[in-house]
DNA sequence: ACCAAGCATCGTCAGCTAGA
DNA sequence: TCTAGCTGACGATGCTTGGT
């Protein structure tokens, strides 16, 4: 369905967020046309010329080139899936099902793509293309406790200590903070100090824990025992207090899953369990889509450049051509 | 201004796969 | 065998665009 949507209208795909990911020898930007209308791509040469190049996926134009093997499969591979969304009154849903979920990831074949053939990028096993930016949700800690804030934050608190924020609305690259307890000493009465080793906090935040309401302090805030301060360079401090009155609405509170005992706390710790797998799944849906709209791109570069090539040889074969056959009349 | 169609994005589910 | 990650499919939602 989708791979038959792009071949038919060859989209560029939307200039988000992620621009500039990718290292093209071309760049290709997609002309004014309306809905539906023939698609015309404006390529950049490294030369600095311009060419308007046709979508070559449906173009019936023949070509002298031909493609590097591993290209022409995955081509095929793509032609095929749409021939199969095409005859969907055919075969039924399931089998369709099955031939495209046995696509390779697009990591995979970008990887293999760009291992064969020069010039195409990769895709990053982690993505380090992101500087700077906070480890990916898939490389979390497994927590032990998972509560939403009533911003939508998601704050996780691994065994370890280790407190993980995730910002839903971050788009997945940069949500996820972590902060490390140090219950050191004797706190005072229902404050413990934490350590915050994330890059964004705001100071103005507020999040909560089990029992504890954690107000986040600016590290100019005169809060935290200096000797913190000390020990941990530049780290700002923390400090969790005992909850006021009631939890605010959103937060969801969960047991810790060593102190389960009644069906009620087995209930909240499956709700809990199923609240950090959709989260992942989450982060992996908008880390699957981006990897995609990669793949799509690169894929359109190569196009690009290919149709270059191709008129380019053609118009080289036309003057020789002419130069080997001269006209005779 | 209103409406409908098209499109993009997102969250979720389900199934597959690779690695432990 | 189990589990975590990946990704297609699906539905919901919001935005854009063209027609009236």
């Amino acid at each position: 369905m989708w791979w038959h949507q792009h071949n038919l209208c060859f989209r560029h795909p939307i200039e988000e967020d992620y621009s500039g990911d990718l290292e093209e020898k071309v760049s290709v930007a997609g002309s004014g046309t309306g809905r539906g209308s023939p698609a015309v791509t404006l390529v950049q040469l490294p030369s600095g010329q311009t060419v308007h190049v046709q979508g070559v996926i449906q173009t019936p134009q023949p070509s002298v080139i031909q493609s590097p093997q591993i290209q022409t499969v995955q081509v095929a591979t793509i032609a095929e899936t749409d021939e199969s969304a095409d005859s969907e009154g055919v075969i039924d849903s399931h089998k369709r099902r099955e031939i495209l979920s046995r696509r390779p990831s697009y990591r995979k074949i970008l990887n293999e793509l760009s291992s064969d053939v020069p010039g195409v990028p990769k895709i990053e096993e982690e993505k380090s293309e992101e500087e700077g930016t906070p480890p990916n949700i898939a490389t979390m800690a497994v927590p032990t406790s998972i509560y939403q804030t009533s911003t939508g934050q998601y704050i996780a608190i691994a065994q370890g200590g280790t407190i993980q924020i995730s910002n839903p609305g971050s788009d997945g690259v940069q949500g996820l903070q972590a902060l490390t307890m140090t219950n050191s000493g004797a706190p005072p009465p229902g404050a413990t100090i934490v350590q915050y080793a994330a890059q964004s906090a705001d100071g103005t935040q507020q999040f909560f824990v089990p029992g504890s309401q954690v107000v986040v302090q600016d590290e100019e805030t005169e809060l935290a025992p200096s000797h913190m301060a000390a020990a941990t360079g530049d780290m700002p401090t923390y400090q969790i207090r005992a909850p006021t009155t009631a939890l605010p609405q959103g937060v969801v509170m969960a047991a810790s899953p060593g102190s389960l005992h009644s069906p009620q706390q087995l209930a909240e710790e499956a709700t809990r369990k199923r609240e950090l797998r959709l989260m992942k799944n989450r982060e992996a849906a908008k880390e699957c889509r981006r990897r995609k709209k990669e793949y799509v791109k690169c894929l359109e570069s190569r196009v690009a450049v290919l149709e270059v090539q191709n008129k380019k040889l053609i118009e080289e074969l036309e003057t020789l051509k002419d130069i080997c056959s001269p006209k005779t009349d």
